[in-house]
DNA sequence: GCCAACGTTGGC
DNA sequence: GCCAACGTTGGC
């Protein structure tokens, strides 16, 4: 099982979204590198859910429910579907995943701009403890 | 509102 | 194939 980061702005889908669908493709990403990592995840994956913008922190867990399939017109892009776990019981903010000196090669520190980013197993297990699910 | 990072595009 | 210009995104 691996493990990654889903980032996504609250307002244009947030973790309250996943909650009312139950299940959610996760798609509409138009970056080669993070649809290379939709490609590389596999049912029972784990995603932190990480809303962006004016929240800036990791919120939920989420699971990996099937494979890529091809997202758009021309097969170029990928989606995955998802769905919620668990809600973190202590949102973990921007600024303490930055000052935690374990999470300094989080791969979304290194590549701020990516919106799916792998996530090593130490590292989940500190954000799992700073988020209250350890 | 601005800026840094970085992906994409187009001219050569 | 290179690189400058441009656009987009997220954080501050």
């Amino acid at each position: 099982m691996r493990f990654w980061l889903l980032r996504s702005e609250p307002d244009v889908y947030g973790w309250d979204h996943l909650i009312r669908d139950g299940e959610t493709e996760w798609d509409g990403i138009r970056n080669y590198t993070a649809r290379n990592f939709l490609k590389e995840m596999t049912p029972g994956d784990r995603a932190i859910f990480y809303h962006s913008n004016k929240e800036k922190a990791a919120v939920g867990v989420m699971e990996i429910t099937r494979a890529w399939k091809p997202d758009g017109e021309n097969g170029t892009w990928a989606s995955v579907a998802v769905r919620p776990i668990e809600k973190l019981p202590t949102p973990v903010p921007l600024a303490t995943i930055k000052a935690e000196p374990r999470l300094a090669t989080l791969e979304v520190l290194r590549q701020s701009r990516l919106s799916v980013t792998p996530v090593r197993d130490a590292e989940w297990a500190v954000l799992m403890e700073l988020g209250g699910l350890g």
